[in-house]
DNA sequence: CTGAAAGCGCTTACAG
DNA sequence: CTGAAAGCGCTTACAG
């Protein structure tokens, strides 16, 4: 049998009470008693009971999800994702709220966060936009003793207390690679779009991308970055101008979202089947995509998972228990038509 | 505040001892009474603290992991992995145990789930080798009320309680889709190296192979599958073999294990720099492979991954708690060089 | 068929 | 600085 609270205070010779004080690190314990208690401890192997001092704590956990609005399929899924996770963590006492902030707006962001009653929440995760009002209001947070975690994109790393989400630079080594040998040896240009290069996530993506082009396939020449703002509209109608004036593309990255935007372009246009798209996020248009043969790879993160983990680190570092590292990192997915999920 | 069994029970007019009785479906309560407590619990909405109830119950998990002993670096770390999460799981009352078979061997694994305790084994994993024996000996450990997951490796549906691992058809298609595409209209032949054909992961991965090549890539052509039995000397040897008689191979998937004994081969020649290579597992080896261009892309699961899974598992089936699917879908993974974890 | 009381492994006021 | 007792939300004998 898995010892107890009550065998330390026996073997210690103390009572309960003083075992939960020197357990928890409270003050008022004679050091002595403190050796005492804790050789005991370590004599018989105690490890505590977390979900019974939960119980008797009766502590509960509320953590914010700060998302971007608007019609960005992902993030609508990782909304989702949130809330369903929310909902199966109900049942440890942590409830989950979900905020949305407006995209690309780094000040709304940071206004966002300043108005979050740190007394009642107990947590935070963001999908960050990176400005250094954000830092600042990061840096608050930190200060009120709430720990607070990036969820997809990242701010540099001083004051948030955990990224959840994927190596972007080598997502984008990822897409040159495989736009570089699919190609087989053709030569011509590259078309890019992103979302905007004001999130870190984008122009982490874009310089992999660059370095592998660069380095591997010479032979291949990235166009200038358009800017999508990850709506399909605009994607759509940035990348039907490029691909009009420049005859020579034979490749195509969208590095951020609005794949609806690009299926409509390639669809549209019998010439544009030969090239090699790799796009972001598996999406229920870019499985369409990736099914009839117009996309050739995408790259993904599982929302769901990104959900959970943020869950787990944030009640992980309010518990004070450990992060198991293997199960919180977010796997840079690649998708064929073979291996959809 | 969420309601407890307290308030359910002053609600419907009747003490603790009959709320949990109705709660947990025993018997001996008049009909009309369950209904009083049911009704009450719709109303509150009431949902039980698991936490709490299995602390009352001192409810205690033993589950023991059936895999394959031998060499086989990806075994070991599912061994591994098996322990480390059972560290973890021990917080909460679930204790694992890693017990080796013999690989490759119908008779002594079912040898080894006829050998297990039926009352102090709570549940029950897997690495299955797909015989007649090994179905029966499921079928009685489900008839003494034990739920058993496959891991990895299936057997077919019937006497199982849920597979966890990959779709290895798919992972097939997948490996063909990679070889085919970056051998750029290259014709020539592709050398196969399974383990063994009597485990059903191997087959059917063979099975999706060959679909893709022939459907899509009929100017390449499948030499007859070798079998390396899992282990690098033999893997090695029948590979260069087959490689100094076979000029025009071109390509080369590494179905099973045995990645040591192909690294071997390719490298101790230069002419073989140019195969496109696609094999399965990033165990330390691969990862080498991997970034040192011998080997094109890697097809991974994840082993820690599947052992935390399949304790969920097992415990969601014993607690009677939804399992959620979308956390438990083991991914097929692409490895490149550029997106090594 | 139903209920009062004790207990699971912790924590928390309250006394002293 | 330390301890006795009650309580967290459930379950479990034991009575009746």
């Amino acid at each position: 049998m898995r010892p107890t609270v009550r065998d330390v205070a026996e073997a210690a010779g103390v009572s309960l009470a003083t075992v939960d004080r020197v357990l928890n690190r409270r003050a008022g314990v004679r050091e002595a008693t403190i050796a005492r208690v804790e050789a005991a401890v370590a004599r018989l192997g105690f490890v505590r009971d977390l979900a019974a001092a939960n119980l008797a704590k009766q502590r509960s956990y509320r953590f914010v999800f700060l998302i971007p609005s608007g019609p960005n399929t992902f993030m609508r899924a990782l909304e989702q994702q949130a809330i369903e996770a929310g909902r199966r963590a109900a049942l440890d006492r942590v409830e989950i709220e979900v905020a949305p902030v407006p995209p690309f707006d780094g000040a709304a962001l940071a206004r966002a966060l300043d108005a979050l009653d740190t007394r009642a929440v107990s947590g935070v995760a963001l999908v960050a936009t990176d400005s250094a009002e954000v830092r600042e209001a990061l840096t608050r947070l930190h200060q009120a003793g709430i720990p607070a975690v990036t969820l997809v994109s990242d701010v540099p790393a001083f004051r948030r207390s955990h990224y959840v989400g994927i190596d972007n630079v080598a997502a984008g080594r990822t897409a040159a690679s495989l736009i570089g040998r699919f190609a087989g040896g053709r030569r011509g240009r590259i078309a890019l779009i992103a979302g905007s290069m004001l999130v870190r996530d984008h122009v982490e993506r874009r310089m992999g991308f660059d370095q592998v082009i660069r380095s591997e396939f010479p032979h291949l020449d990235c166009l200038p970055v358009l800017e999508g703002r990850d709506d399909a509209e605009t994607t759509g109608r940035v990348l039907a101008a490029c691909l009009a004036e420049e005859p020579d593309v034979i490749g195509l990255y969208n590095i951020g979202a609005g794949n609806r935007g690009v299926i409509d372009v390639l669809s549209r246009n019998p010439a544009y089947r030969d090239l090699v798209v790799v796009a972001h996020e598996l999406t229920p248009h870019a499985r369409r995509a990736l099914r009839e043969g117009l996309f050739d790879a995408v790259i993904a993160q599982d929302a769901g998972h990104e959900a959970r983990s943020a869950i787990r680190i944030l009640k992980a570092l309010i518990d004070g228990t450990p992060v198991v590292e293997g199960q919180e990192h977010i796997r840079i997915e690649i998708y064929l038509r073979d291996n959809l999920p």
